[in-house]
RNA sequence: GUCCUCAUCGUCUAGUCAGGUCCAGGACACCGGCCUUUCACGCCGGCAACACCGGUUCAAAUCCGGUUGGGGACGCCA
């Protein structure tokens, strides 16, 4: 039995986005499914358009979404010589010839083509040249590009995908395709497979982009004398408007970096890609590792393409809400112990971590992101909605002071007695407190609401969040007191 | 233009291969309700789709043909 050996080949010519990520999901829940191999190539060949910092963004990447690899990575350009071994061995064997037409030629039969509306191929020209009028063009110091000779044959030429099925097309719309340049450097359609043949891999999972690539790739594994690997054509991303997306039509929105930024768990999104194109069978939405590596199979990926639900300038969802929805359930019911380093991660990037929370207080620090996770979308929202929790230079909003506060000018008085029953309480527990602030209400004739609300608007400047009283409890006595106290400066507007 | 390919709620999808259990199920979003000091969470309920035409069949989302629409490829990019 042969091994299962998958690749996840990216052009460091741009950021990894959405859908490279989900190509590489794929590719890498397949091979932990089958105990195969994942390998990482960096495919490089366009010398022009690759460099290094895309390539370690892309790795940075992968390793955020914890889709790690067995081997690699590998950069194709240092397989140069393969590739043009394997150009050799094409030329040598009658598989291949040399194509002396000019990229100007070209270009105009190409626009002849166009305006009559023919096929847009390249006519052969070259393709019939005898050996003397090659050797006569060569000895003339004319540059050649390296064509396949695309066999004239009968009948269809197919490959066999897991995803789509029988694909076919006549050999006679297969082009004669370049596969070395005229400076002598090989291109994608023959390193690929190149590297593909050398690093043995079984199955190729891909977009559905390459479909048609694959039609030539299937003449060069025969003509190098390579068994075929198994096909899998996933669907492409396209956007709400069904083009395919793109960093360069559609931001940062698009890029993996973005999500690792807004505060995204790795794993949800890992669980919402994996959704855009794939499902179970059955209605289980929410996976851990293992379960998904388990559900996960290539003949259940869907044929046709996903919508990344995305509307630019969009007031309430940043991103596909659904992407939104999954990262609040992780946030919501994955284990605190887990989360809490993630939020240390934001505090401390915020500059208000505080070291032992991780120490003497990490109960408290739990007992926190506990109480505050449920009303929250993103990790990045610790640091800004649940700053009161961690600092005292949190940002009264706006809008609960208006509700909640500017309307009852007796608050100016009213807050600081608060503070000084609250400050007497001993022990100070929820049920004091708010027997406290409950009482006092009766005696002021006003509604609990009152000084509830104008409370949360002071020690927290916020609208809304937990149980007011287990709010005060999570804060501390000492901290709730003096913010009570300093009521004045609401007022101040 | 030529070739390849796809088509179920606004979005992600189940159901299609083995036609009846589907006047189409789930999730997100949206709307309403319950809970509540607030807002969420949670729970309950609602809105919402088989692209179209024809054929086969007792019976079609499902099989066949066509139409329309979408996507991809057609590079000395990957």
């Amino acid at each position: 039995m042969t091994e299962i050996r998958l690749r996840f080949p990216p052009s460091p010519t741009g950021y990894l986005h959405i859908g490279g990520a989900r190509t590489a999901l794929y590719n890498w829940l397949y091979a932990r499914k089958m105990g195969g191999k994942l390998i990482l190539r960096i495919e490089d060949t366009d010398t022009e358009r690759s460099s290094e910092a895309l390539a370690q963004g892309i790795i940075d990447g992968l390793e955020w979404l914890g889709i790690d690899y067995d081997e690699g990575p590998y950069y194709q350009t240092e397989f140069a010589a393969d590739h043009r071994a394997a150009a050799a061995k094409l030329l040598a064997s009658g598989h291949a010839y040399k194509c002396f037409c000019t990229k100007e030629e070209l270009e105009a039969k190409r626009e002849r083509a166009l305006a009559a509306k023919l096929p847009l191929g390249y006519d052969r020209t070259c393709r019939y040249l005898t050996a003397e009028e090659v050797a006569a063009k060569e000895a003339a110091g004319l540059p050649s590009v390296i064509r396949f000779k695309v066999p004239e044959r009968q009948g269809m030429l197919g490959y066999d995908d897991v995803v789509l099925g029988r694909i076919e097309a006549d050999y006679k719309e297969i082009d004669d395709f370049v596969i070395v340049r005229s400076d002598g450097s090989p291109l994608y359609l023959l390193c690929n497979v190149a590297d593909d043949i050398r690093d043995r891999i079984s199955h190729v999972v891909r977009g559905q982009d390459h479909m048609t690539n694959t039609l030539k790739q299937v003449l060069l594994y025969e003509a190098l004398e390579a068994p075929l690997p198994v096909f899998a054509h996933i669907p492409l991303t396209l956007d709400n408007k069904k083009a395919k997306i793109s960093k360069r039509s559609h931001g940062e929105v698009v890029s993996v970096q973005f999500y690792q930024e807004m505060g995204f768990l790795p794993w949800a999104f890992n669980n919402y890609l994996v959704l855009l194109g794939w499902s179970p069978g059955n209605d289980q939405e929410f996976f851990s590792r293992d379960e998904l590596i388990q559900a996960f199979s290539l003949e259940r990926i869907n044929k046709s393409s996903a919508v990344f639900n995305y509307t630019k300038g969009d007031a309430k969802f940043f991103t596909d809400p659904k992407a939104i929805a999954i990262n609040e359930h992780y946030l919501r019911v994955m284990p605190v112990e887990e989360l809490a380093p993630l939020v240390e991660e934001r505090l401390r990037a915020a500059d208000i971590w505080d070291a032992a929370w991780a120490t003497e207080k990490r109960d408290w620090f739990l007992r926190v992101i506990a109480l505050i996770r449920d009303r929250f979308h993103t990790l990045n929202d610790f640091a800004s909605l649940g700053r009161a929790y961690f600092a005292e230079d949190y940002v009264i909003e706006e809008k609960p002071l208006k509700k909640n506060v500017l309307p009852y000018p007796d608050l100016k008085t009213w807050l600081p007695e608060l503070a000084d029953r609250l400050a007497a309480l001993a022990p100070f527990t929820a049920e004091n407190a708010e027997e406290t602030a409950r009482r006092m209400a009766d005696e002021l004739g006003q509604k609990p609401g009152v000084l509830i609300n104008a409370m949360r608007t002071a020690v927290t400047g916020q609208l809304a969040g937990p149980s007011m009283f287990d709010v005060l409890l999570a804060i501390g006595q000492d901290k709730v007191v003096s913010r009570l106290r300093r009521i004045d400066h609401l007022f101040a507007v």
